[in-house]
DNA sequence: AGGGTTCAGTGACTTTGTCACCAAACCGTC
DNA sequence: GACGGTTTGGTGACAAAGTCACTGAACCCT
């Protein structure tokens, strides 16, 4: 085995875990890799396995009929797919989808190993109830962000999130709008207002941060 | 014991649990009434106890810090609150609030017995799982139409369910848009527009409902 | 019958979404 | 380097939705 072989230890939830459940999980599950912008998961595309994801993040989005687009939810380094894959399992008029946003890697554990362990460990069980609780309450807060922010105040906050450390977003106007489930010209006219005041520079394919503050301020106005 | 004995029974996803598991169910649980407007919980009002809803809804809504509120979805008899409940023991952060909709009657479930069950029991865990799925499926359904379904779609096609098998719909223009998490006056001005169609007669309190097919029509342009 | 409360209607205005179209930047390849 | 297609972003006109301030009617109490 490889490096990945003690992948368990890097998940916080899971380095509660004891010894034989442990073992369990590293000996039953395989690594893999999946290149950037594979879809991992989405209409007629289920996994047979439950993915806890090493590195890279996978980005998942909600296509509607109407041709929109919106991002849900991000699965970073760390965390698992179980929801999503339940999902998928449980309904298949399952209109969401996972892309692979950078080279992913991957723990896959099969299906029966995830519900022995489930049933046989406590903090196992913790682990995925907790993902699930986190899903659903972050899920409520993206509904009261979309039904009733303003797209400034949106739009602000997903710069920040977006930029991380450095202070130069690499995107197109476009991806921004889906982000927020938006349409293209609206962050185009909210961008150039934001220039205007001189908190952001644009150039074709990225926008960079100049004054932090004041885009932190706006996103802030939440109250 | 009385006619409440056997709820286990009335739960589809249940009626598949093995004879111990039932009783178990049965035994260390207790049945609860509560009464209509009820906070079942919501911020700073976790209950110990996962219920199993017997007999009236309850209504869960998101209270956002504009002091807006939005209808995020309902527990009908059959269904558990599972997961609200577990979100609430995880995250204390939480804004979303349960009410009665009405007489509640429900079979309560302590923690420990609750965790017993999902560790013993195969068709226990599904169902779960299962009410976790579809949760979460209806929620990224409930994002996808407050972002991109227009407000007279979204109205027709609350009325229509909001009003089941009668004509009438007993509610306030107020009522109507925390629904839809929309503006009163929004409401206000697409029911007059669906009344000067045709389609429903307004009174104080009330929507009466005169051209259900011309409503579905609207409510099922979705694509 | 009076007074408070709830419920609904309205106009003016802002914000957001839509549509149609244009122009500049980029990316090949010839 | 010139050409042509694609991607990206800009613009104006308009429609839909949200906000604000205010009005009046209906209802519910004593």
């Amino acid at each position: 085995m490889n490096a990945d072989a003690d992948w368990v230890e890097r998940f916080p939830g899971l380095s509660r875990l004891d010894l034989p459940t442990k073992q369990l999980l590293t000996n039953r599950s395989t690594i893999v890799s999946v290149p950037k912008d594979t879809m991992v998961f989405g209409p007629g595309r289920s996994p047979e396995n439950m993915l806890f994801l090493l590195d890279g993040t996978v980005r998942v989005q909600q296509v509607s009929e109407t041709g929109h687009q919106i991002v849900l939810y991000r699965i970073e380094a760390g965390q698992s797919c179980v929801l999503t894959t339940a999902c998928l399992l449980a309904y298949d008029d399952y209109s969401a989808e996972g892309i692979a946003e950078s080279v992913v890697k991957a723990a896959a554990v099969p299906r029966e190993v995830f519900d022995d362990l489930v049933a046989g460990s406590k903090p196992f069980r913790d682990f995925v109830f907790a993902a699930f609780s986190k899903r659903i309450t972050d899920l409520f807060l993206m509904i009261d962000e979309v039904a009733f922010q303003r797209v400034d105040v949106r739009l602000a906050d997903k710069l920040i999130k977006l930029s991380g450390d450095a202070d130069k977003v690499s995107t197109t106007h476009q991806k921004l709008s889906v982000e927020l489930g938006t349409a293209r010209e609206v962050i185009s006219r909210q961008l150039q207002e934001f220039q205007r005041r001189g908190w952001i520079e644009q150039a074709r394919g990225s926008v960079t941060l100049k004054d932090r503050s004041k885009l932190q301020t706006l996103a802030d106005h939440n109250a």
